[in-house]
RNA sequence: GCCGGUGUAGCUCAGUGGUUAGAGCGACGGUCUCAUAAUCCGUAGGUCGUAGGUUCAAAUCCUACCGCCGGCACCA
């Protein structure tokens, strides 16, 4: 019987289609998961869509649509994309019946075993846009509209977080990386030190929701619905309680705080841990609709490649922290790590094999200092990747790719070939097995960052076994099998024309842009102005023509500090 | 405002008291030829945010200031 892994995405809400962000997560959630099969482990992904809202039921009302139906569209274009990507998963939806059996079973629980109270919520709501604005005094404007808000007050049904303080500390502090990384965790830490209220749970005036099992209109509000579906998704499996919730640091503390508080609330065991990444940012700036940066993940996946994209993401970023996404880094990394490293490597390695050893694997121990440092490599990959550290695991294993580079030229096989004596032979075997088995061990690494070219390159190495089937946690040096004959060569990294790459990049997305609108039942596109040139607000002198660069270093600019005027 | 973090080469970062401060990428020059105009070698580039202090010795510890980032209750 072997060990279970759960592991689930935040369900990503329905307002509208994935996005480079939701991309990044379901990515890393994929390869967090694959290694983790690769360590024999019987693997679970839940990812899914969060649809109860009133923002969705408007959206749904202008584009005249049921907000179901409208959910299910936008639902099934993040399971198109997540098929496109060859991510495979569990989806759940909050609209699923299962899920309200589960909600409503869990809120019966925590009142059985009284952790809920009636009580009257006090808060500032927009009628215009029927939304509740959490942190707004009297008469604040709506963040939305910019009207002001009115005072409501309603009964509602509420959580008694404030009974968990001293349980979820003992809890970060018996399991310091419940909360990863460390950083976020001292953050969860001092504001539950600074004092928990008891939660409004549900809601009067909503319509899209659901419903709460008591007398009169109730639906359950945002928290008390979302977090639940990780245990929906697997109600009445082994596979609960969830090993890791993968998430963005934005929705850290609802599933650090509300959702162990919840599952205690209800005696059921937590999960394991939840991980917190960062955001992307373009090109420096947050992402977001008003600005129409939103890098989308198809034209991406389908001008650059699936497998790029996610290496790109796991290698330059670190795991947890903002990082920037730019065509420019994209393509560079690219170019220098995949293209020009290990795509070339394998290249110019099975080339040789096949060249001076008719595509046969030699018969080697393998160089010392080669195997002692993919030994090292291997090991201190798999130590940061368990630390969700992919950047530095990923150059670790570059570290070890650029050694290998160095030891070809420093054995130059190609002079090796000429000579017809057993010794320069044997160190010709030497080289060429040392590189193989990097080429084979990286391999096997890597495939859970990308699932699709590792295949390819582990064919071309003649393995036959099925790469996924390989066991991280078992692998040495010196597996490779002399004599194994090796297979077709092709170039699985192709290097990327910068110029050419972009502009078909825009072109789909441009594409995209249009689908995605009618999805949302947007008529006009948005974010058009952004392209627009810059001009001077009224009241500014309009800029003068530009200057050439002759013109320019003729300019003598000083600066100067106004003292008085 | 309060709390926490951070500021090191053009870019991304490593380096928590001890030799002339490092890596990758990018730039430039050279080289091999097995390879995807790839590889490899070399060069350029840093008053380690600023000002003080502790110490025989500080990028590394302390203080102040400046800049940036994050958190400070319902942001899916």
């Amino acid at each position: 019987m072997s060990e279970k892994f759960y592991l689930t995405t935040p369900i990503y809400y329905v307002n509208s289609a994935p996005h480079l962000g939701t991309t990044y997560c379901t990515l890393a959630a994929d390869t967090i998961r694959r290694y983790q099969a690769m360590l024999g482990k019987e693997t679970l992904l839940v990812t899914g869509s969060d649809e109860h809202s009133q923002n969705v039921e408007r959206a749904a009302r202008k584009k005249g649509q049921s907000p179901y139906d409208f959910s299910t569209e936008l639902s099934n274009e993040f399971k198109r994309e997540w098929d496109l990507f060859e991510i495979p998963y569990r989806f759940i939806r909050t609209s699923d019946p299962r899920h309200h059996a589960t909600v409503q079973w869990l809120f019966e629980r925590c009142r059985a075993n009284g952790y809920i109270t009636a009580g009257t919520y006090t808060g500032q709501y927009c009628v215009n846009c029927e939304l509740y604005v959490n942190d707004a005094e009297a008469g604040d404007p709506c963040p939305d509209c910019g009207r002001a808000t009115e005072t409501v007050t309603e009964e509602n049904y509420f959580f008694k977080l404030s009974a968990f303080e001293d349980r979820l500390l003992k809890l970060y502090e018996e399991q310091p990386e419940f909360v990863t990384p460390d950083y976020r965790r001292n953050e969860i830490v001092s504001f539950v030190k600074g004092g928990l209220r008891d939660l409004s749970i549900t809601r009067s005036n909503l319509q899209w929701g659901i419903p709460v099992p008591v007398a009169g209109h109730h639906v359950f509000y945002v928290w008390f619905d979302a977090l639940i579906s990780y245990l929906t998704a697997v109600r009445d499996e082994h596979y609960w309680p969830a090993d890791v919730h993968l998430i963005g640091k934005d929705i850290l503390r609802f599933h650090a705080i509300y959702w162990p508080a919840f599952l205690m609330a209800a005696d059921l065991p937590l999960p394991g841990k939840i991980v917190a990444h960062g955001w992307i940012l373009k090109d420096q700036v947050k992402m977001s609709k008003s600005r129409g940066n939103v890098v989308r993940p198809e034209p991406l996946r389908q001008v650059i490649g699936a497998d790029p994209v996610r290496y790109f993401l796991l290698r330059d970023i670190p795991f947890g922290q903002d990082g920037n996404f730019s065509y420019d880094s994209l393509i560079t990394r690219i170019n220098a790590d995949l293209a020009n490293g290990i795509g070339n490597l394998a290249s110019r390695t099975l080339t040789m094999i096949r060249q001076y050893r008719g595509g046969n694997i030699p018969a080697s121990q393998g160089a010392a200092e080669i195997s002692a440092a993919a030994t090292d490599a291997v090991a201190a990959y798999r130590v940061s990747f368990e630390k969700y550290e992919f950047n530095r695991a990923l150059e670790s294993l570059w570290t070890l790719i650029g050694a290998v580079d160095k030891a070809i030229v420093a054995y130059q096989p190609w002079t090796l070939a000429k000579k017809d004596h057993p010794e320069p032979q044997a160190k010709l075997d030497e080289i060429l097995y040392s590189a193989a088995e990097v080429i084979r061990l990286a391999t096997a690494l890597l495939h859970p960052v990308m699932p699709d070219a590792t295949a390819k390159i582990w064919a071309q190495l003649g393995m036959t076994t099925p790469i996924a089937e390989t066991r991280i946690d078992q692998l040495a040096w010196g597996q490779l099998p002399a004599g194994q004959a090796i297979g077709e060569i092709a170039p699985v990294f192709p290097r990327l024309e910068a110029a050419k790459v972009i502009d078909r990049i825009q072109e789909i997305d441009d594409m995209e842009v249009d689908r995605i609108n009618v999805l949302l039942g947007k008529t006009e596109a948005p974010a058009e102005e952004v392209k627009q040139p810059w001009a001077p607000p009224p009241g500014v002198a309009p800029l003068a023509p530009e200057i050439t660069i002759d013109d320019f270093v003729k300019v003598d600019l000083r600066v100067a500090k106004v003292l008085t005027a």
